[in-house]
DNA sequence: ATAGGGTTAG
């Protein structure tokens, strides 16, 4: 097809006369001096001076001298208006064109009706935006042609109406007009608008046949019309077959790449250009960044920028915004910075980019203050503005300003926008109100599959499986096929539930319908099987994980990494070291803080501290992972030293650091160092001490056998006591002397959870711990009263083992069927679920 | 005829 081109004929000689800027348009221009020939053809002088005044865009000098030639006796013929008109247009001067149509009419009949003036007048209007006035001439015109059919087309095509720029282009042909090569460009723009691809290629044979196929214009707008259909190929031929590529061909080919998430190629046409000595203009430039920042080719866009400053273009607004983009997206949150301060007109886009920067690396209060500072730059919020704010919302569980957002997209009707309805959802979601999430869901009309999915998330992020399925079920009775992130939702909700079986069976249900699992669907079940005690099981997914060809990442390897907790998976945590290592991810914070995990709960405590002395720079989740290690093996004299390194460092601790801390503390019965701790973390780091830092401290505080202070602490926490704070204390009654702490601890216990059978276990083995009987078997006739059964994995043997050594009173340990035998006395069967 | 921003899953 491409040799077609050749026999073409140059279309240089069908540009229009494009307005020429003078550097100093404000300077009058004078009636040109036709070398002494002026005196006798002052209608011809008239003429040049209105259309050079037109061409420069002084359209009122031009409507004056056009007055003068009337007080002259000098009547201005159809050439003189139609230059005037097309100054209007150059101008998109609405007002004086209406003023020169009004003229035209006075004129009569003669001028009105005339075909280049009436043309002329289709063009204007159409041109100015006017599509009424347009489109009434147009239908009133008698003699219609290839102008005013190219002028109404342009027209449809600018304003959205590709259908109907179409429909023109096929009935202007039907009523025995050729298309130009000015009307093509059009069509071949609604082509690309609608994706009719097939329309597309139609036209494209038309181009072909009639030998436009060298003309720049038409072969960049055929570029551009395979590039918006997604046939690239199609796109390389043209953009191959061109003998002649002007800056648009070059850009079109990129941006068609780029947009269509081949960015390296779109990388590779830049450079070409670049080869081949063309300059690129800011769009070249700012569409190879955007391709630079989808790859996050820092090399390559940080180039990009340096050509934008050697070629001397000022950071306009769109040029600004994608240099900012590219900076943002590889994660140089302050070079996006720099890039900001210097862009000179800031406008919405560039104001939603900085904040989405912030937003991107958490800074989420400079993102809010940021959008304070937009507002008092009097500029307003849009759907993108709203959807990072209400993203900053969800992801700081704010949902005071979560309201406020979702307030003022209603009242700025933004609510119906998707994005922003999917935010509104997540938000609610996030903040733990799936109940409003739900609403909002309900009441939002135009339901995408990404608001499908967001509800879908948020019921299974905290194991709702069941509302999860059904929602799954709904949307495909809705007509909206479920994509991965659907499956790999289901999966989760699963997961998060515990129902490791469903899981999997979704898992391959999906594959069996063709959907291919992602990184996430593998890491998700990888995650759970971990999470879930199936150690082994989520090992040997890692390595299917990697044999149907998808890499792993940090995430995906530290899930992997928890599901090595013995010596024997040793074996696996050291491959995945190595893997790691050759890889080049071992020096990412997450890895090397699932490593030292890794290794301590394998037991190798000198491997995890040497992962820890590998890493470079003071990151407090690796610290974290180091004091827990050592917190498990019993070095709490080591766990504290490295608490206070990180003192020392200046990084400030974290909730995580505290728990370990007071964990290590715990299992090594330091009561007065955990103690110093707990004070330290309230006085010294101003740090409110969360509801799991009571708990360590009642355990710490208990275990020491200081039952009544841990007693005391859990009554005058900030924090309503749970059922696992209580039960923990409970557990370690151990002495006639603590029943009446045992009667506390159970009142408030079935007083928080009457209907768990855990607990009154737990109670049970409160009492016969301290020989109270009458209260085991009282507790005992309550829980059958309430009709529970004891669940599996709660324990008889307890009060079995106290009752035996009770009865033989010598302290000797039982045997299982000694104690079985002692259980039966209490009516209890110890191999129903045991 | 060509260029920039926001939403979901580990």
């Amino acid at each position: 097809m491409a040799s077609l081109f050749f026999t073409t004929p140059q279309f240089s000689h069908f540009r229009p006369a494009k307005p020429i800027k003078s550097l100093n348009s404000n300077e009058p221009i004078h009636l040109i001096q036709l070398s002494g020939s002026t005196a006798n053809h002052p209608y011809k002088s008239y003429f040049h001076t209105i259309s050079s005044l037109c061409k420069h865009g002084q359209i009122q000098q031009a409507v004056d001298l056009l007055t003068e030639m009337d007080s002259r006796n000098l009547p201005a013929g159809p050439e003189i208006y139609g230059e005037l008109l097309q100054g209007c247009v150059y101008e998109r001067d609405l007002s004086t064109g209406q003023q020169i149509h009004a003229q035209v009419l006075k004129n009569g009949a003669f001028f009105a009706r005339n075909e280049y003036i009436e043309t002329k007048l289709v063009i204007f209007y159409a041109k100015c935006g006017a599509f009424d006035i347009a489109n009434d001439l147009f239908s009133r015109l008698r003699v219609k042609n290839v102008f005013s059919w190219a002028a109404i087309i342009g027209l449809k095509c600018r304003i959205g109406l590709n259908e109907e720029a179409l429909m023109g282009f096929s009935e202007m042909q039907e009523n025995g007009f050729l298309p130009d090569n000015f009307v093509v460009p059009n069509a071949l723009k609604a082509c690309g608008a609608l994706l009719w691809l097939g329309y597309g290629k139609g036209v494209h044979g038309f181009v072909v046949k009639v030998g436009f196929g060298g003309c720049v214009f038409v072969a960049s707008s055929l570029i551009d019309m395979y590039g918006k259909c997604g046939a690239l190929e199609d796109a390389r031929k043209v953009f191959d077959g061109m003998l002649e590529r002007n800056v648009i061909a070059w850009n079109s080919m990129i941006v068609g790449y780029m947009q269509n998430g081949m960015n390296e190629q779109a990388i590779g046409v830049f450079h070409d250009m670049r080869v081949e000595a063309v300059e690129p203009s800011q769009v070249s430039i700012s569409s190879f960044l955007s391709a630079s920042a989808n790859l996050g080719a820092i090399r390559e866009g940080k180039q990009g920028h340096a050509i934008a400053v050697v070629r001397g273009f000022e950071l306009d607004s769109i040029l600004g915004s994608s240099v900012l983009n590219f900076y943002s997206k590889v994660g140089l949150i302050e070079d996006a910075e720099l890039v900001f301060d210097r862009i000179l007109e800031k406008d919405v886009v560039t104001w939603n980019l900085i904040i989405s920067s912030y937003l991107q690396c958490g800074l989420i209060d400079k993102a809010l203050n940021t959008c304070h500072l937009m507002r008092s730059e009097n500029l307003r919020f849009d759907c993108v503005t709203l959807s990072s704010i209400l993203t900053a919302a969800a992801n700081s569980s704010n949902i005071k300003l979560g309201k406020e957002g979702h307030c003022y997209c209603i009242r700025n009707s933004l609510q119906s926008d998707v994005v922003v309805a999917s935010s509104i959802v997540d938000m609610y979601a996030k903040c733990g109100r799936i109940d409003y999430a739900g609403h909002v869901f309900c009441s939002t009309t135009n339901k995408d599959i990404v608001l499908w999915n967001t509800l879908l998330a948020a019921y299974a992020s905290v194991g709702h499986s069941g509302e999860t399925l059904k929602l799954f079920y709904q949307m495909q009775l809705e007509s909206v096929p479920p994509n991965v992130t659907s499956w790999n939702s289901v999966i989760l909700g699963f997961v998060r539930n515990c129902q490791l079986n469903e899981a999997k069976e979704f898992f391959s249900q999906m594959q069996s319908l063709g959907v291919h699992p992602n990184l996430i669907t593998w890491t998700t079940l990888i995650t759970g099987l971990a999470h879930n005690g199936f150690h082994d099981e989520a090992l040997k997914v890692f390595q299917e994980m990697q044999e149907s060809g998808v890499k792993p990442n940090t995430i995906s390897i530290s899930s992997t990494l928890s599901a090595c907790t013995n010596a024997t998976s040793l074996q696996h945590g050291r491959a995945i070291h190595g893997y790691t290592i050759r890889h080049d991810l071992g020096s990412r914070i997450s890895v090397s803080t699932a490593l030292v995990d890794m290794y301590a709960k394998c037991g190798c405590l000198s491997q995890a501290k040497m992962v820890f002395d590998g890493i470079t720079s003071n990151e407090l989740p690796v610290y974290n992972a180091m004091i827990s290690a050592y917190a498990l093996h019993g070095q709490a004299g080591e766990a504290l030293a490295m608490f206070r390194n990180l003192e020392e460092a200046s990084v400030e601790p974290d909730g995580i650091t505290f728990t370990s801390v007071l964990s290590a503390c715990t299992h090594s019965g330091l009561v007065n160092e955990g103690l110093e701790i707990f004070v330290d973390m309230v006085s010294k780091h101003h740090f409110s001490p969360s509801m799991e830092h009571y708990g360590c401290l009642v355990s710490l505080l208990s275990r020491s056998g200081r039952l009544d202070e841990a007693f005391r602490l859990i009554l005058s926490m900030p924090y309503e006591p749970d059922a696992q704070i209580i039960g923990s204390l409970l557990a370690k009654c151990r002495e006639h002397d603590e029943v009446e702490l045992v009667e506390q601890l159970s009142k408030y216990l079935l007083e928080l959870e009457p209907d768990n059978s855990g607990n009154y276990v737990a109670i049970s083995n409160a009492y016969a711990a301290a020989g109270r009987w009458k209260e085991v078997s009282e507790i005992r006739d309550l829980m059958k009263e309430k009709g529970l059964k004891k669940s599996p994995g709660c324990s008889w043997i307890q009060i079995g083992e106290k009752l035996h050594s009770f009865i033989a009173g010598d302290g000797s340990h039982p045997s299982t069927e000694e104690i079985q035998a002692t259980l039966a006395l209490l009516g209890t069967d110890m191999n129903s679920s045991a």
